[in-house]
DNA sequence: CATGGAATATGACATCGTTATATAGAGAAC
DNA sequence: GTTCTCTATATAACGATGTCATATTCCATG
């Protein structure tokens, strides 16, 4: 029973209104954000009642769990949807686009991302894990990909050889992340000059990690 | 009437009460989160009804956004109680190692800062203003303080001269801000290692912004 | 076809923010 | 000092929310 892999007409049917509660739901938070996720409208909208949230996912946290979820694994698209150059450095450079990107084309599963930075989520946290959200995050495909780029930049040489690639990732998540989020927030004055800085911003993280060599590529392709 | 500044009894009654319950308020805030907060159970507190929040500020949202600049003041006097080194360059570590010190310690009102990068924050936004939260925060002395000791560095020579303070301030405060939000939500596998990440992250960025001059100076005080 | 178990619908419950209305209370005017 | 007016507060109700208990329905299995 458990091992069978053969789905049945009844596991078939459980999947696909999870998918439509799923959907459901997400057209729901980026029309009106997080709060805007209401268990009796959501159900309504496909015809079922309140219950079905609780047998799919147990219910509300749940589903935004699977919402959290869902926002990384689009994150994850939208990078390898990012065009991958040869060049490892155009490569990384790519990513950190895509990811602003997606932080800007989807706010609100961005702020759902963000969300999860509370001390107290109580959306994925007080659960079965007791691990914060975010805990885990380096095995998802949405980082990898980032790391992948930064693990042929060093064996291109343009980071030092020895480095470790999670500790360079994680500096230009960090910096990519902080970006974002303050763009969303309003921080700067217009878009133009919120592209503005990112370029300024994660060009300067690139200097202070970057190789002589890797640097002098860097600074080849800026001026193109 | 207006510009009377010689307060009445009945104006200190009112501006004691409102003290009061943002000092309730905040004390739900930090001990349980932003969702902790009920306005009947704030009124219950200090022994009132929840119309004391309409006649203070206008109903919740109101009561968040006072608790959001509360936020931002929290995080200038922590910023001003960082020790002021008349090097420059170690004051703006000061400044960075007080501002995630701030972060860490409170990490309720740090929760509540990022959650108004929310597209629709219903707290602060929808308003009178219809301004995002963030906008303005560069007014603020929490960024003031940080963009002073910019500015010191930049007349100190460890940064390019004619470099704009906004923009060098602007980078920092996302690299800062960035780590701490990934620190917050448990994206390092420990405490240690965050703050290695830490030093290494702001460290980084200190290098691709610095003058040949500043990075020296910069050098010596890491391994002194 | 019959049956057992899971999914669902319904309704109740506690809680929330908000608001209308009535009451109390404090300061102003005489 | 008394009265009056206006503001603040208390109370109760309203709509909406998440959650859960119970009853019903539906479907797969024997």
């Amino acid at each position: 029973m458990y091992t069978s892999t053969a789905e049945s007409s009844a596991d078939k049917r459980r999947l696909a209104q999870r998918d439509a509660l799923l959907d459901a739901a997400s057209e729901m938070l980026v029309h009106g954000g997080p709060d805007a996720i209401s268990l009796r409208k959501l159900a309504a909208r496909i015809g079922t009642s309140t219950m079905a949230v609780y047998t799919a996912f147990g219910g509300k946290d749940g589903l935004i769990a699977a919402l959290f979820t869902e926002a990384f694994n689009r994150l994850a698209a939208a990078e390898a949807a990012a065009p991958k150059h040869d060049e490892p450095l155009l490569w990384l450079g790519e990513l950190a686009r895509a990811y602003r990107g997606f932080a800007l084309k989807n706010p609100s599963y961005y702020a759902l991302m963000i969300s999860a930075t509370l001390p107290i989520p109580d959306s994925l946290r007080h659960k079965e894990t007791e691990q914060p959200a975010a805990r885990g995050v380096t095995q998802h495909a949405s980082y990898q990909i980032m790391r992948k780029a930064v693990e042929a930049c060093i064996t291109d040489g343009s980071f030092p050889p020895g480095r470790d690639p999670d500790e360079l990732a994680g500096a230009l998540w960090s910096v990519v992340h902080g970006h974002c989020s303050l763009e969303l927030a309003g921080f700067h004055e217009n878009a133009e000059a919120a592209e503005k800085r990112f370029y300024l911003t994660t060009g300067a993280i690139m200097r202070g990690l970057l190789t002589p060599k890797g640097l002098e590529k860097f600074e080849s392709f800026i001026r193109r």
